[in-house]
DNA sequence: TGAAGACATATTGTCGACAATAAATATTCA
DNA sequence: TGAATATTTATTGTCGACAATATGTCTTCA
């Protein structure tokens, strides 16, 4: 892996985790010190961040993490149904048995270990599975933007609501039923009412963090790095 | 404007207006001597073009202009009716009658004077009025990546057919008028047949362009160039 | 005092040189 | 010969230094 991809990892990870915080600042030298590298790969690293949308660039001034207010989560969440209700329809009869049947099973096993993370993977599965096999590339580049910026929320809200896992179980496992059973316009309601669920509970927590943050620093203390444009 | 966008302006001008045709290697060091700047800019505005899926590159090997096949064509417009039908849902209430009649009268200006740079404004500015209407920058900003293949597409196809002329100065005046009268599903149905009518004009042409290109060397030559991943 | 201008500082922008790598070509040896 | 291996070449990858720029801080002077 050449550096570049080194600096990218690390910082695209630092900054869903939440380690580096919506509206701080991400100095190249601080990084290039930090990774024991030269600014240029570093700099090729942001500058594909940014491109994703993950940091925004300004000149001689400094490179900040992009904040995500509930408008913006509402935002990204709503372009998700439209992109995946439409992937589905392209991918609806591609689905093999084999791959439904394991990210059936994965299902299961997360549900009966109530391991978040194998839920995590077997939701990523289903969901990526639906836009992949609609075929279309360019789509799949730009959700996969959508879902780095839902990482990010889900990394600071750490929405991991015990009822929501139950519930989220039964509707995977429904539309996976209406998958097999071919029934596009039921599966499509399915995945539809899933998909506002889902993008309910996020907004509804990136609104506590949002005003967890206000109150946290009085005035706003990291979004006060963000120069007015 | 610093070398970096000047770099990128000339980059992007010259792919999209077909001067470096698809599947044509981009090397740093050409560039860098024919604009007199050092490779630093010119990587960063490549970076940026590949990240908007213009161009590919490949370590040690070298940067080509992305191919664009008829299936590709007809992805790129598939996405923009997706995009431009929903968009519209979400800006039909916010159109002025100052924005209104300024496309009118664009459009009507192109049409007397039978003049396809005017004609070709006016067409951008009412699609672009819809998306960004709609409040999504996130939308808008992966409108613009389909709008630059589009207009690669156009670059190269040069589609000046005179009888889409006239049909497309009804289509859009009936938009336009529908807008007016708050007709949403009249509105929408007209945008859509619109839509679809201009991308089987793309694709048919993007089609001949695609056996001339085969047929013109035998073998492929530019498209040779690309290496086998 | 306080506004205008000079200066300092922090940060990104650009440069030219050298390193690393993948592919093409030449060489070796059974 | 011809397959394995070394060499050369073309290209991108990375580096450290310096330039440009936006902002913040001092200094001057009415």
């Amino acid at each position: 892996m050449n550096r570049k991809q080194q600096a990218y990892e690390f910082l695209k990870k630092a900054i869903v985790s939440g380690a580096i915080p919506a509206g701080a600042p991400v100095r190249e030298m601080d990084l290039a010190a930090e990774l024991k590298m030269s600014r240029t790969p570093i700099r090729e690293a942001m500058r594909e961040l940014e491109a994703e949308g993950v940091l925004k660039s300004y000149p001689a001034r400094g490179t900040f993490v992009v904040p995500l207010n509930p408008s913006d989560v509402e935002e990204i969440y709503e372009l998700r149904a439209l992109h995946e209700l439409w992937a589905i329809e392209r991918s609806f009869d591609r689905f093999t048995e084999e791959e439904l049947s394991f990210v059936e099973r994965t299902f299961d096993e997360s549900y009966r270990k109530s391991d978040w993370e194998t839920w995590h993977q077997a939701d990523r599965l289903l969901h990526r599975l639906i836009i992949e096999k609609s075929g279309s590339g360019r789509l799949l580049a730009f959700v996969n933007m959508l879902n780095t910026q839902m990482d990010r929320i889900r990394g600071v809200s750490a929405a991991k609501d015990v009822s929501r896992f139950e519930t989220s179980y039964r509707e995977h496992m429904e539309i996976i039923a209406l998958i097999r059973k071919r029934d596009l316009p039921k599966c499509k309601d399915a995945l539809r009412s899933h998909l506002r669920s889902v993008a309910n509970s996020a907004i509804e927590s990136s609104r506590n963090v949002y005003v967890d943050l206000e109150r946290a620093m009085g005035g706003l203390s990291t979004l006060e790095d963000i120069p007015r444009v």
